[in-house]
DNA sequence: TTAATGCATTCATGTAGATTAACAAATGAG
DNA sequence: CTCATTTGTTAATCTACATGAATGCATTAA
């Protein structure tokens, strides 16, 4: 089977769209039902709570998807904004993206797994946060992606682990 | 359209089968590719940390899918167990019982739409966990499940709040 | 060069929620 | 019915992490 890149390039209804670093894909307030796979850079989304604090959700560099589901699904305003950590090019998709008729059997076999691993990862995400030290929620995050320390600055490793830039400092200072 | 519930009593291939209150569907360690559909009753997923202490994933009653997707997804053994809370009946699915041939358009819809649904809400489970104190989470559960808090014990809720029986019954006697 | 800005670290103090324990009320089984 | 288990509550103490402030170090701009 080819991946979903190789499936995208070839199919004519796809839209290839290129963001500068710091350029800003959504705000909160939006509804935009669009979903992003990323094919290039690294895209991240937050949300900013009642107190002003940013809150990362998800980070999404190659091969995966971002999208604002809840917002999607139950068709209201997203909380989320989504930025660009890198320059990124995505390809945009519109809500219900995989039911269209010319969506492609092979296609949309690669959706669903893309959907399933997402499910996956919030899952584990979850699990963690609830059962586990944020020592142990590092690990897990270096363990998953290996690649990303080294394209993001510490403070958003803490906000996606629902930590303190200091608590992580701290955390990686006995850790040594 | 019609509704899955409909769909899936027509289909000859779904495979129904009835649970005992208090019947455990999966342990730890196995891996059991099903994904269940509940027609009537109520599901809990859970799982016991290092420390042997319980941590409730989520519930499933009738209308929702309970699986471990994460399990299903990176094809590892489950980490999950799944137990019954009530009498239930559950429509049983195999590993990518989505991209069967002999699935219906219809069908298909429903499933991607109840995935879809399922992301929502693990992504606002989450950015809550971050963002919200545990009476913030507690308000938005009664909000988002009415029906659960008459058919589950608070401890259960605790548990799937990620807090403490007692600071439950603390909060909730605050908040009187 | 000198500010100015952003990032990481350390420390002192505050707090939400965990832990432990004790107890009462409700439920269930024999 | 009685006894045992489950469930919910309250209170005392403890701890992981937050908060706020100060410091050093880059990078960038004037």
């Amino acid at each position: 089977m080819e991946t979903l890149e190789e499936i995208l390039k070839q199919d004519k209804n796809a839209k290839t769209k290129l963001f500068k670093k710091g350029e800003v894909i959504q705000n909160k307030g939006q509804y935009s039902p669009h979903t992003y796979f990323v094919s290039k850079g690294l895209l991240r989304s937050y949300i900013i709570d009642s107190k002003g604090k940013q809150h990362i959700f998800m980070f999404a560099c190659e091969g995966w998807i971002m999208a604002d589901l809840e917002s999607i699904e139950f068709e209201h305003p997203t909380e989320l904004f989504i930025d660009c950590l890198e320059d990124t090019e995505v390809v945009i998709f519109d809500r219900n993206w995989m039911t269209k008729p010319d969506v492609e059997a092979d296609q949309l076999l690669q959706n669903i797994r893309l959907l399933y691993r997402r499910m996956g990862v919030l899952q584990k995400r979850i699990l963690m946060q609830m059962s586990s030290p944020a020592i142990d929620r590092y690990t897990h995050f270096l363990e998953t992606y290996p690649q990303l320390p080294n394209r993001i600055p510490q403070h958003m490793i803490a906000s996606y682990l629902g930590i303190t830039p200091q608590a992580l400092s701290t955390i990686r200072a006995q850790n040594r």
